[in-house]
RNA sequence: GACCUCGUAGCUCAGCUGGUAGAGCAUCUGACUUUUAAUCAGGGGGUCGCGGGUUCGAAUCCCGCCGAGGUCACCA
């Protein structure tokens, strides 16, 4: 097919590839050493990822970077210099008015997402907000990025001579986009191949009098002079886009005039870019033959879940979860080793339901195998990448955080009493750590399982119960206003209270668990919950007598 | 149509350079004064979608087929 193919470390490739220096047989030491084939002996190598800020940079966007990350931190472990360099294609067009954004934003549609205001007006502009966010995520979790504003270098007019090179050779360029066209969308499209090449003129113009992109292109002098018409206002005027630089390259060549402009060897793209025939073959092909540079090696990656919702997230949408909301939730070098730890053609899934106790699990299994030093080569060096040092400490899993925590009412020292006495291992810093996440994916994204005393005693449940019934409830207060109750003596007389010399161990069992029942129902109005004992320590003493007033 | 991914225990999935099938949950048995949504020990459960091929050996590589999903528009 396409001579792409010698750079294209698609997956099948890359499972094919032989054993990479690196030797632990992982993804990222396959494609560092095919980076090194096709770029020898570079003084600097460079990793890219790009994100257009127009929305909230979610987290399937950050696929790109942590692709992008992987390679450099490979690059690096080899002895090389490397920079991760980021791209905020800022300069991109607004094209649709997102869900939640006031309606009336569609008259800034057609202009640079910086040149569109914040909605909420604290930030300088609709990308700005977006962008801080992000860089704000990327410090939390400790990823140093080398970022690029492309406004700042269009309208600096640094592409300048590159943009005139392609206006310059613009039926080439023509000629190259139509060979990836075929001729079914051709005619979806209403495209004539013939007129295509004579009429293409490949510049976005931001016309100075709307601010927009609606503008057509009437003439262009071969050099850096364009004239144009802005087809809001109907005003026509000539400019040097030298020193009026409102001129960006489309999508297609600006991305294959970066790769030369900074001198690309590796760049990430989500599996749509990366479709064969997609935007990715195309401007490989520009890339080489309208730039004479060899496209970046390049490596697609697969889209990113969420547990329990599905299609595909877009800003647009209004249904995007953002790296940083993720760290509510996941411990930084979590968050990354679940990036990192797959290849990047497998899809994986996030996760805001009770899955995240397994993530958490298995993550603290790999760390923990790290400590012992019986991990793989491949586990340590995902492990090193995600910025895990060998700890010496007993992290608090992650469903005791939520247990826990929540029957301490998320506090640290109290829990740390009860960790000790129910002989939960657990380090301070760990569970000081992990309380707050827990915290938060139980009471922002999960709210359903907070298990919440009643404020009012239950009457109506308490009504029902016969005197029997009432006299044991009578009998646990008894027991709770006692100010010394332990957990092992909570533990003792809860089970005591139901017991009768004349039931048999069976009916002993089931007496006591309709006991339990009727303490639940009265104080949180289930039919089960936590372990009674620690519960009742940990809760507010007063309040729970008052619960068990009949 | 082109390309990609997935199809492994009841459920959710690990199994990445080929070497005697794994985890969690669920289930069963037992222990802890406990059939309580903070435990522990152990057991059962899979012809790894189907059919070929390469190999001493394949869930793992290759080919074909079936099934599910995805991407091909400037939306990762």
């Amino acid at each position: 097919m396409s001579q792409d193919q010698a750079f294209d470390v698609s997956t099948s490739s890359v499972l094919n590839a032989p054993q990479g220096e690196a030797g632990d047989g992982l993804w990222v030491g396959r494609v560092a050493d095919k980076v090194l084939e096709v770029f020898p002996d570079q003084p600097l190598y460079t990793c890219a990822a790009g994100i257009s800020p127009s929305g909230i940079v979610h987290f399937g966007n950050f696929r790109d970077v942590m692709t992008s990350y992987a390679l450099a931190r490979e690059l690096e472990a080899r002895g090389k210099k490397v920079r991760l360099l980021f791209s905020w294609d800022e300069y991109d067009r607004f094209r649709k008015v997102p869900a939640g954004v006031d309606p009336s934003f569609s008259r800034y549609i057609g202009m640079p997402l910086t040149g569109v205001p914040d909605p909420e007006g604290t930030y300088p502009s609709y990308a700005r907000r977006f962008e801080v966010e992000f860089e704000e995520a990327m410090r939390a979790l400790g990823i140093t990025l080398d970022y690029r504003y492309q406004t700042q270098e269009y309208t600096s007019g640094r592409y300048a001579d590159q943009i005139a090179h392609v206006l310059q050779h613009r039926e080439q360029a023509a000629e190259i986009q139509l060979r990836f066209k075929t001729e079914k969308g051709n005619q979806e499209k209403g495209l004539d191949p013939d007129t295509f090449r004579r009429t293409y003129f490949p510049v976005t113009v931001y016309s100075r009098f709307s601010g927009a992109d609606k503008v057509e292109i009437l003439s262009y002098d071969g050099g850096t002079k364009l004239t144009y018409r802005c087809l809001l206002t109907d005003k026509v005027e000539q400019i040097d886009f030298k020193e009026t630089p409102i001129v960006k390259l489309p999508w297609k060549l600006d991305w294959a005039m970066r790769w030369r402009e900074e001198q690309v060897h590796f760049e990430p793209a989500g599996k749509d870019h990366g479709t064969a025939g997609g935007s990715h073959d195309v401007n490989s092909a520009l890339a080489r033959e309208l730039f004479d540079r060899p496209a970046p090696v390049f490596q697609c990656y697969e889209f990113v879940g969420i547990q329990g919702m599905n299609g595909k997230m877009s800003g647009s949408k209004g249904n995007a979860i953002s790296p940083g909301t993720l760290l509510d939730i996941y411990e930084p070098e979590l968050l990354k080793w679940l990036y990192l730890r797959r290849v990047p053609m497998q899809s994986f899934n996030l996760a805001f339901d009770t899955e995240i106790y397994r993530q958490y699990d298995e993550f603290d299994r790999e760390v923990a195998g790290l400590r012992r030093g019986d991990s793989s080569p491949a586990q340590q060096k995902i492990l090193a990448f995600s910025g895990v040092a060998p700890k010496d400490e007993t992290p608090l899993a992650f469903k005791q955080a939520v247990a826990l925590g929540q029957i301490t009412q998320w506090q640290e020292d109290k829990l740390s009493a009860l960790a000790e006495k129910s002989g939960i291992p657990c380090s301070a810093p760990s569970a000081a750590r992990r309380l707050p996440k827990a915290k938060a994916w139980l009471t922002t994204y999960n709210p359903e399982e907070i298990i919440a005393l009643r404020t009012e005693p239950h009457l109506d449940y308490a009504g029902a119960m016969d005197e029997k019934r009432r006299a044991h409830i009578a009998k646990l207060r008894a027991i709770l206003e006692e100010d010394s109750a332990s957990i092992a003596a909570l533990e003792e007389q809860v089970y005591a209270i139901p017991k009768d010399p004349s039931l048999s161990e069976k009916e002993t069992k089931l007496a006591q668990r309709a006991f339990f029942k009727d303490v639940y129902q009265l104080l949180i109005t289930r039919d089960a919950g936590p372990r009674l004992s620690t519960f009742l320590w940990a809760v507010d003493r007063a309040h729970v007598l008052r619960l068990l007033t009949l």
